[in-house]
DNA sequence: GGGGGCCGGGG
DNA sequence: GTGTACGGCCCCC
């Protein structure tokens, strides 16, 4: 028995003699700082609560069932503690295929958490984080054992126990960033026909290389024979570098698909992943996501679309944002004459991909901290966190702080309760149209995070709203005269303290922090607390949510739009009037002088 | 004013 | 994969 040290990268599941295996991929620290690691957890299984109506006719019925075992489990639901039925089945993917009969005997009145993938499952269960460090237990097992074909030199090892999460800093990472260029004479790239003519490649360690089946006197391309051996190349560089993320732009939906495509038609495998296995292509809604195995492919179009605030997000656009530079530019319909044209344009050709690579490289050292942060945080995997709206992050974020607690997780809305949720909609914000005309001695008032103050304040929670109760006990919310108990703290309300709390703390440690390096890193953590805090509101209106509560949603805007207007009218007294409000603060212009500006909020 | 359809990024 | 999730803008009636 050894003990191994990693920061934990990602993680997945396989099936190995009908039995779910938890594979945790990571990074060793310590001796073997650096080399790749895949940790198997033969030990976890998958579970499902259920709330019976008869006891002991539900757990006749179940036991007709092909599942592993019954238990029992006590949890918070609703504001009250119950027992619940636990049901342990033996594969993860029995729960989609028995969830509905069950679900559907009339001894059951309903099942709950039926609805967590399973990896997301163990990460909570077992209290660890991605892209922190975790220590296992276990023994080194023969790589070749597994069937791992052409793998980069990895560790495989089996885990006893459980994984101990280690309080650790924010983890070095290595990343390489890659774009393609293509040949395409006919309107958009057609991976049928239109070959790739150059890779570029990127690392935030100093590679810089342009993959091409052209020669160039520029040091940094290399040139391969065919595009095939160029596809091969580029798998020998990714496996001799060994980054931890691979980044693109529009990668998810271009470069991605556009190489699987090409390597299926050129008969090259693109064994990209740590385990040797190839490209894997999610569908996620309306779009796909690519990813590697072991490395975390991010694609920074989606981050910064999430992060930037801007008209158009193309690569060029975003670059001159945060780096107020322009970036060589080669018109899409026009790369091919370039490529065909050769010598001071093929030149060109040549700087503008490296360019793209190298831009994905910088833009992802500003963009990945938050991201980073925000994974530590919410607790899931960096590659689900790059491709989550934050309102589904406050949602695993809260999943993750129920486990912690003992409180039963809700179920997502079935599509029934979706469509009638649907309907109804939380009246907004306070809105002042601007008063027209040129204004002078404005003044702005804001109040600092105002709906998740007012959740806090107010005691706003699914588990506090009541239907009836002396209103002694209550906040009683304007308008529409939602209650909600004053004591206990709700959970949500309780959650967002801690968040704010937390934030408080982070601060005043970094007005403290001497190291600049030290205060960027405090920086980012108060900002992904913040982004969390802010977006906590969401959970109550967002049809498609667990803690969806439409009074909530209610409450909090109703509260919200009473505080402005008191505001407004207050600020009269002391000689401003406003002239335009929007949900959280207003404008005003001052028309007395003889008094003294006070603080806002 | 509200529902349906389309598009974003990439070359 | 304990799957199938956007949001803004334009057009049209």
């Amino acid at each position: 028995m050894e003990s191994k040290r990693f920061v934990l990268l990602d993680i997945d599941y396989i099936t190995e003699n009908d039995k779910a295996v938890i594979r945790l991929f990571g990074k060793l620290k310590g001796n073997e700082e650096g080399k790749s690691l895949i940790v198997l957890d033969k030990s976890f299984e998958p579970y499902i609560y259920v709330i019976p109506y008869d006891e002991e006719q539900c757990i006749e019925d179940l036991n007709e069932f092909d599942i592993n075992r019954i238990g029992w489990a006590r949890k918070g639901y609703m504001g009250e503690i119950k027992d619940f039925i636990k049901l342990t089945l033996n594969h993860p993917q029995d729960v989609p295929k028995l969830r509905d009969k069950i679900r559907n005997l009339d001894s059951v009145k309903d099942i709950l958490e039926h609805d967590i993938p399973f990896y997301r499952r163990y990460l909570i269960d077992k209290a660890i984080f991605p892209m922190a460090e975790v220590e296992v237990d276990g023994t080194c097992i023969d790589n070749k054992s597994i069937n791992f074909m052409c793998s980069t030199d990895v560790c495989v090892f089996e885990m006893n126990g459980n994984p101990k999460p280690i309080n650790s800093e924010f983890p070095e990472l290595k990343t390489l960033s890659f774009d393609i260029e293509v040949r395409n004479p006919k309107g958009m790239p057609q991976a049928e026909e239109d070959p790739i003519i150059m890779i570029s490649l990127s690392s935030n360690k100093g590679l810089q290389k342009v993959l091409s089946t052209k020669k160039s006197p520029l040091e940094y391309v290399e040139t391969l024979k065919t595009e095939a051996h160029m596809l091969e190349r580029f798998v020998e560089i990714v496996k001799s570098e060994n980054p931890d993320l691979l980044m693109g732009y529009n990668s998810d939906n271009f470069d991605m698909p556009y190489i699987r495509n090409r390597a299926t038609k050129l008969n090259v495998k693109m064994r990209l992943g740590t385990d040797g296995s190839g490209l894997k292509f999610m569908r996620r809604g309306y779009t796909n996501s690519a990813l590697v195995k072991g490395r975390i492919h991010v694609d920074l179009y989606l981050l910064s679309r999430r992060y930037l605030q801007l008209d158009r997000y193309t690569l060029e656009r975003v670059y001159k944002e945060l780096f107020d530079e322009q970036k060589v530019d080669v018109p899409g319909d026009e790369i091919f004459e370039y490529w065909d044209c050769g010598g001071e344009k093929l030149e060109t050709l040549f700087k503008y991909s490296l360019d793209d690579a190298v831009s994905v490289t910088k833009i992802g050292e500003k963009l990945l901290p938050l991201s980073m942060e925000l994974t530590r945080l919410v607790g899931q995997p960096f590659f689900d966190i790059a491709r989550m709206a934050t309102g589904q992050m406050v949602e695993w974020y809260l999943i993750r702080k129920a486990y912690e607690i003992g409180d039963m997780v809700p179920n997502k809305p079935s599509s029934s309760q979706y469509s009638e949720r649907r309907g109804k909609k939380a009246a907004g914000g306070y809105v002042m149209a601007p008063v027209k005309g040129l204004h002078e001695n404005i003044v702005s008032f804001d109040f600092r995070s105002l709906y998740p103050s007012i959740i806090i304040s107010k005691n706003v929670s699914p588990d506090t709203l009541v239907k009836e109760g002396n209103d002694n006990d209550c906040n009683i919310a304007p308008e529409l005269g939602h209650k909600f108990l004053k004591t206990p703290v709700g959970f949500v309300p309780s959650i967002i303290g801690n968040i704010l709390k937390e934030r408080v703390r982070l601060k005043t440690q970094m007005k403290n922090a001497v190291n600049p390096r030290e205060k960027h890193v405090l920086d980012v953590q108060q900002q992904a607390l913040k982004r969390l805090a802010n977006s906590m509101y969401g959970v109550y209106g967002y049809s498609r949510f667990r803690w969806y509560r439409i009074e909530c949603a209610e409450a909090v805007t109703a509260w919200g739009r009473d505080f402005i207007k008191k505001t407004m009218l207050n600020a009269e007294d002391y000689g401003f009037k406003a002239i335009y409000a929007d949900t959280d603060g207003f404008y005003a212009t001052f028309l007395r002088d003889d008094v003294e500006l006070s603080e806002d909020k």
